[in-house]
DNA sequence: GAATTATCGACCGGTTTGTTCGAAATGCTT
DNA sequence: AAGCATTTCGAACAAACCGGTCGATAATTC
């Protein structure tokens, strides 16, 4: 049979499916399992938890989005602009990982009003980000749902800190200096370079 | 304050999109409440169940989407062919039904997933379409999950039906009636002309 | 053919969830 | 204000669900 890290792979890429279109709490080991064709208790074999295969799925997804956004952002020719275009080209990414942020807050929808009210004040490519940057700042609470005051601040301050590289006008900064700021505000700590 | 059965309308407008979201089992009348900010207890007042709501978003839903598909069939301007060529393009879409819903009932998923599975391959007119026939095909099925394959032939059925009058060859046929036997087959029974 | 690897069914205890019910607000009429 | 109808809600419950365990069993390897 195959190698048992690709078998891996392939639950991640299953699972990663589920979660992304029900979040963590709708998703059931049971339809993981039906997914990949195969009885619940076997999955057991390749993960120890439920959330350690949400952990495995998160960090497989921002993997490659961190990816799509490098080679996507540097070839864009005139900065500012394209790079808001492209990024709204590759809305679907982000409306992803967006999912995985409802599901860290899928107990109390209080958040999705969060997301509406920035939804409200921004206009459409930049709502991408946002869902974006919202995936990033409620990865910390992920396993830890309950103080949701906290994440809320969270998603704020790293909100904050991307309005500089993301939002800012100038345009003598040049393409490369913004990826890596967007990037760090992004993934800092999440992956490794 | 307002009355009843606008109220009755506001619960179905809400919930609709949870429905949409998350399919009838996964959406909880935890969250139908929030969403509406009120108690849970409250919503039995204008529901006798959480089957109600559903069944009259779907009413509600199906009606829009009687509107839609009756227009949008109206302003065609060279009646048989235009027609019939729009809808021989995406003869596939109707080829391939089979298999998508065959992985939804897979996977256990409701038929409001469908809609979204479908929602990313196709466009939007042949959406509409594919969604009239999910409503109807699927509604027998909306609160007995478990009976997949009966599910399945009635979506079958009600394709068979629409072979005659969506792909019928003869020139002779005008729109009109054409439109008539569309909607009989998609809302009988559903929706009172 | 023994040992290791991989799969599975049955089961468990805690949680969730749809629904009920009585009571408490709230609104309306006199 | 009093009395009545309308509307909201918290507490509670039975049933279903769900993540996870465990021992048995099949498949593969050596």
């Amino acid at each position: 049979m195959i190698n048992k890290e690709d078998f891996r792979r392939k639950i991640i890429v299953s699972a990663g499916q589920i979660f992304s279109r029900f979040g963590f709490k709708k998703t059931t080991m049971d339809e993981i399992a039906k997914a990949l064709k195969m009885g619940k208790s076997s999955i057991y074999y390749y993960f120890e938890s439920k959330e350690e295969i949400f952990e495995a799925v998160v960090l497989y997804e921002a993997n490659i989005l961190r990816n799509e956004l490098t080679t996507a952002i540097k070839s864009v020719e005139s900065p500012v602009d394209k790079m808001r275009n492209y990024v709204f080209v590759r809305m679907k990414s982000f409306e992803k990982l967006s999912n995985y942020y409802n599901a860290i807050f899928d107990k109390n929808l209080d958040h999705f009003d969060f997301i509406e009210t920035i939804r409200e004040k921004y206009d459409r490519e930049e709502l991408a980000i946002l869902r974006l940057i919202l995936y990033h700042g409620a990865r910390k609470k992920v396993f830890n749902v309950v103080n949701s005051e906290y994440t809320a601040m969270a998603i704020q301050t790293t909100l904050k800190g991307l309005e500089v590289p993301l939002f800012w006008k100038k345009k003598e900064v040049n393409i490369e200096s913004r990826l890596n700021a967007i990037l760090d505000v992004l993934f800092n700590g999440i992956i490794k370079k």
